[in-house]
DNA sequence: TCACATTTTGACAATCATTTTCGTTTTCGC
DNA sequence: GCGAAAACGAAAATGATTGTCAAAATGTGA
């Protein structure tokens, strides 16, 4: 709907990382955008809401985000240069961590899993 | 060698589970030190710079600590309700990280991985 | 034990990402 | 076109974490 939020999605869309909200907030207004960095913060979290974009945490804790190919379950790849991203998946790890809860009581088991590396291009 | 830094040691290995450093700080002062937040946010960096403690980000991007059994690598499954954790190993994912890695171009892989679940007290 | 150098500490201020607040502007249904 | 509801944005507020700096603790050699 929203003119804004579609503009924060497309900036997300044009790059293959993790972007913050800070930097995709700099990207809109280099562009000649007069979004507000409040828009931004509220576009990103309706999207991540709605299971459109990826979040996940940077060392530092800032949070980034990414607008995936695919919104089913899936992992990341993700350059610690540039941060460009491949999605890959791993079905047998998805098993694991069912079972490691199952093995140790825990129920309703999630997993967050990121593996990080430097492309080819950054090497 | 510092007494400060053994008592945020000893408040971390009297849990279970992460503590943030403001948990930490919270319970040193209720019993009785006069230990600054400054201090234990010091004693917590030079703890998990020498490994000796686990760090992760909660979703809401807070660092939370944990005193591990073991300082090699491993992973953890912690409940959402308590925060306890039981440290897990996985070597079939280890191998498949840096084979995801290798596949598509990526040097020096590394990778996060943790496990939620509610645990059988919690349920 | 004493004088001095080094390290540790803690109160307080400064950062910085993120969230709230709140008045204004747009968008929509009718 | 008209009023309610949703979206905006600027500025202030939050809250975790870090930086600053002077005081306190500790170590060292004479």
């Amino acid at each position: 709907m929203s003119t804004r939020r579609d503009a924060v999605r497309q900036a997300l869309t044009e790059s293959t990382g993790f972007r913050s909200a800070q930097d995709l907030y700099a990207d809109l207004r280099a562009d000649g955008s007069k979004i507000g960095l409040t828009t931004v913060y509220r576009a990103l979290q309706a999207l991540s809401d709605s299971g459109q974009v990826d979040v996940l945490r940077t060392d530092d804790g800032e949070a980034v985000y990414r607008a995936c190919d695919t919104e089913s379950h899936h992992h990341h790849l993700v350059c610690r240069v540039c941060s460009t991203a491949v999605e890959i998946e791993g079905p047998a790890v998805e098993r694991w961590a069912v079972e490691m809860g199952a093995k140790h009581g825990f129920t309703g088991v999630t997993h967050t899993l990121e593996v990080f590396g430097t492309c080819a291009r950054c090497s």
